[in-house]
DNA sequence: GTGGTATATAACCACTAGGTTAGATAACCT
DNA sequence: AGGTTATCTAACCTAGTGGTTATATACCAC
């Protein structure tokens, strides 16, 4: 039971059914009956799914009558998206060139330097 | 215990301890020791946490004598970018703009369309 | 009110996760 | 060989997770 956001929000999403769900949600609002019917598991465990997401901040709840329909909230997303991009150099090897054209610039640079 | 991979990538992630242990494998390999030196709990721990992040593909460890060092492998990272940056109009205003753009030019070919 | 629908809560179960201590394995260094 | 170092495995504990069924709560419609 991590406290920190990050390890709250990668534990959400640590799940296909909640994955899913965030899947749904892109295409508008839904109520818990509608996100339960791709499923084969009762209510109670799609409501423990929303209580997870709500927790962790990818979904925001309202009240209409006795439905409560769920939103996305991305913010939490975003987060994950950029935590994942500071390690595109290991995997991306157009970036390890750039990297590559940097430290070459930089070991230059360091040349002319001692000259002067 | 989900199979599926972006499951077992994003439960390896929701652990701070484990998400400091790749950040330091940015640094270049490290051994068992050293990669425990940082935390308070015992080697068994750690040994537990890096077992998880090679099930996840995050790590790799080779065998040097008495020593196994890490490494990181990002490819699991490169999925997780790539799926959160599905999510992307949902955080970001400019995309949103730019998404109203692409409607109200779709909205005007209906127009051209129906005129001729 | 009664009945039906939507959702949440409670209690329970099997399993997993993160931690511990103690012991096993394996490679190095005299 | 004996001792030290690095690492893993085993057994255990506590707490959390994902599911269930059964029960409550809230709202609408008649």
């Amino acid at each position: 039971m991590p406290v920190d956001h990050l390890s709250t929000t990668f534990a959400a999403l640590a799940d296909p059914t909640r994955r899913a769900i965030l899947a749904r949600l892109t295409t508008g609002a839904a109520t818990v009956k509608e996100l339960s019917a791709p499923f084969k598991m009762t209510g109670p465990a799609v409501s423990k799914h929303l209580r997870v997401l709500e927790r962790a901040g990818l979904i925001a709840r309202g009240r209409e009558a006795q439905w409560r329909p769920c939103t996305l909230e991305a913010a939490p997303l975003k987060e994950v998206a950029e935590w994942a991009e500071t390690y595109r150099r290991f995997w991306d090897a157009s970036y390890n060139r750039l990297d590559d054209y940097l430290q070459q610039l930089k070991a230059k640079e360091r040349k002319h330097g001692r000259r002067k």
